[in-house]
DNA sequence: TCAACAATACCGCATTTGTATGATTTTAAC
DNA sequence: GTTAAAATCATACAAATGCGGTATTGTTGA
């Protein structure tokens, strides 16, 4: 028989800790290792006692979830992290992601749903609930119906400001592109009118799809 | 009994065609509209015939599959189109999400899992391959490693690098922070020591993480 | 064929920016 | 209570940049 995998919750709620628990627990092929009520206590035990998988809850009293999975992370590099929250928000699960979590599962998913998350987390995948999976695809997705300000710019314009953004000065593009400097200039001019800016770092902000 | 999901097949290779085309007709719930051995032939005739589903090679001659989604999720803006192929490098994966690709399922998936994937995708998930899921969760990890260049900036350092980030002069800069713009000189000219560039434009870069 | 556009190039001017040196005042740390 | 670091300001110069013209050439679509 396989070893178990080794679980840790940190949830603030004593009844849903519990349950979590008892159902990890008494799953075969699981093992929950130990339950925290909140972040502190979690950062002060799991770095020395590292488990394959951690449930983490977002929003709890004092650090929450997401910050304390930064800290984590970079503490127990081999362990999964998975919120397991009732936050769906854009921002509360992109934070998540960057924060170093490989898993967002939603409270209201059913008790099996969670054990198979957490059996694929561990077996390298990263389940997501049904809806955080398509806000995450679909925050790839470039409307090609968005009129882009960017296609109204000639190729030739697109390299000049490509350039620009590596942080190129006029004079090394105009060296790169084997061309003058003044060309350059006017380039980086009509570019300038076209995306309605007046610096190249506006410009470059506008390339680069910031602000 | 609800009605099927109708899918369509977009492959070029003959057998896995056949194959995938007899295995969703066969499987209870799915109906099989339509198979496709190149990208145009698809883009013919779906616009007007919709589905719920497409499953989408991306290796095809002529047109690719991603380009092909890219289109098609323009005319047929209620289809989920999944990606059903062989690669998995970074920059298709990345790019599909990004032509409007709902889900990205591995070739060498199990034909069941074929099945629950086309279910999930079309009931609002967005199902990936779980190397492929971890893939893209991963791509949003921050690593709290990087940004050590910018602790050694002070704080009011940090204040004007943000400002200038947004695009602001220095004389811009020194009036939103009531200082003279020979300050905001100063500070800028540490910045460059310190992060060891000679350009706003690098020192932004450096500073929003992107270079 | 002609107009529109893209790419190339030049001149010139005012402003911004990068670099250097030096100095004063706050603030924080020891 | 001294010291170190951070924040402030000044002056100066050279280089880079932003803005305004004008002009030539090649391509392209109406």
């Amino acid at each position: 028989m396989k070893t178990a995998i080794t679980v840790a919750i940190v949830e603030d709620k004593e009844p849903i800790r519990q349950s979590l628990a008892i159902l990890v627990d008494g799953a075969e092929g699981f093992s929950c290792q130990a339950t925290f009520e909140n972040a502190e206590s979690a950062l002060d035990y799991l770095p020395s006692h590292c488990v394959d998988v951690v449930l983490m809850d977002i929003d709890l009293p004092g650090m929450n979830g997401i910050d304390c999975v930064r800290q984590l992370k970079a503490l127990c590099p081999q362990t999964q992290f998975m919120m397991c929250t009732m936050y769906d928000e854009d921002e509360t699960v992109f934070d998540a992601l960057k924060a170093g979590a490989n898993s967002y599962i939603l409270k209201r998913s059913p008790p099996h749903k969670l054990l198979e998350a957490i059996t694929e987390l561990h077996e390298g995948g990263a389940p997501m609930s049904s809806t955080i999976a398509r806000k995450i695809a679909g925050s790839f997705y470039i409307s090609p119906a968005a009129p882009n300000e960017l296609d109204i710019l000639t190729p030739r314009e697109r390299e000049i400001l490509d350039r620009l953004s590596k942080g190129h000065s006029h004079k090394e593009v105009a060296n790169e592109l084997f061309v003058s400097p003044t060309t350059v200039r006017k380039h980086i001019f009509n570019i300038y009118q076209k995306l309605q800016v007046h610096s190249k770092i506006e410009a470059v902000n506008k390339y680069l799809g910031r602000q």
